[in-house]
DNA sequence: ATTCAAAATTTGTCTAGACGTCTATACCTA
DNA sequence: TAGGTATAGACGTCTAGACAAATTTTGAAT
């Protein structure tokens, strides 16, 4: 390899392995070469290797575990719809980390639409939930949720503390619940939701509509979520 | 300086010089000591000084430049209330690099409120741009602006390319404008605003209503925006 | 006093080497 | 077979030195 003057080498090394990762020389997922390894094939310092590393690393192209390696970060994630699947355990099970952060809540008469999935009498008070769901700080989705009021005042404070809408439920007594029915459709997104999901909106969305029941069968959580058709897949088993 | 095991000495200096800066030994804006300096005084090697201070400058805490020195970011920026103050220019003078980015943007009916403000009749067709303004990638404001559609049918292409309200205006033949008068309230932000100046929701933000007139005084643009009251201070002269 | 060029200062990049920490694997032992 | 241990492989941190690039200061010439 030979260094063009005017950009430093280890930029020069990053935009190489980021031209290798997108032509798929190097898939997401999978090892990249050692360090030592990149050092014989570049010929250079093992450091001007970790610079370029670094840099990629930051902007969340490639994850390096100490002892390990490094691995091409998985821009699409594979997110199964089976019925008692959770974001952060999907999420953390491909060592990417979770947060799902409240946008807005508030407190409203349900609609004809919100009620019938709820099985509750249109006008009840439920709990709208904005919510995005981020890995290692990508935003992956954007969900709005419908809660019956009555059986959970006070979640939204539950929910912002521990971002995970599973542990909030658990303080309600919920240990278990799953997932009843889910329509998917594919739609452009809204210039909030696009906005939100730092995304173009001429790029389409997962649009994703369910209902959650707990062990008993009632419904107690409707929702309708936007994913990012880039960064996640949805799979059906 | 003596060092505590467990931790990486670059990861006690950065806490150090972190410490120093919240401890107002190097107030915002200050120089910061060179890098021999911090070699003498923290008695280690330069590249470990280099390595802490870029970890301050990833979070956005001091700002390096080549061959001049590195500086403490102002967090809290000033910002001039004149009739000709454009947020670009202030941030830039900063040595900040400003950002203008459009979150959504809809055609519809004058309001009374909007329709006083911009002196048409209420119902006139006005375009409504939801925009956030940032520094360095840390936002400072959010902005509700409107303008009379008629006159400025396709500003918001020209916006979202140019992230530049008074360039866009420009493409209309509007060289000059001037705020006409504004009016500043504080008041604590909805979650949505929250969010995207990615604030908490109990932390105020200064709320101003302003008017900008072209050069022969008609009203082109009214617009509410709301500064984080943390990152900005408004500067009446 | 002004202007221009050289020198000094300060940060950026690259190389070289040593040792620490974490992980995986092979091997030995109970 | 289960479990611990030794070892090799891989990333993390620190030191040392040299030169490049950008900026500021100095000083000489006009």
């Amino acid at each position: 390899m030979d260094w063009e003057p005017g950009l430093s080498i280890w930029k020069q090394i990053e935009k190489q392995l980021l031209a290798d990762i997108s032509d798929g020389v190097f898939a997401p997922g999978d090892k990249m070469p050692t360090e030592m390894e990149l050092v014989r094939r570049f010929g250079v310092n093992r450091h001007t290797v970790r610079r370029a590393m670094a840099a990629l690393v930051d902007s969340n192209v490639v994850r390096v575990e100490q002892g390990r390696g490094a691995f091409v970060q998985e821009q699409i994630l594979d997110y199964p719809l089976g019925s008692k699947t959770r974001f952060s355990q999907i999420v953390s099970g491909r060592h990417r980390l979770p947060d799902k952060r409240l946008v807005s809540s508030e407190v409203l008469k349900a609609t004809a639409t919100v009620a019938q999935f709820l099985d509750v009498k249109p006008g009840t008070r439920v709990i709208e939930l904005f919510s995005v769901s981020e890995a290692d700080g990508v935003p992956l989705a954007v969900a709005t949720s419908y809660l019956p009021a009555a059986r959970f005042d006070g979640i939204v404070e539950i929910f912002v503390e521990t971002k995970s809408l599973t542990e909030a439920l658990k303080r309600f007594g919920i240990d278990d619940y799953s997932r009843k029915t889910t329509r998917i459709s594919a739609t452009l997104p809204s210039s909030r939701v696009a906005n939100l999901l730092k995304q173009a909106r001429n790029r389409p969305v997962i649009s994703t509509e369910s209902v959650d029941v707990d062990s008993a069968g009632v419904p107690i959580e409707y929702g309708v979520t936007a994913f990012s058709s880039d960064r996640v897949q949805l799979i059906v088993e």
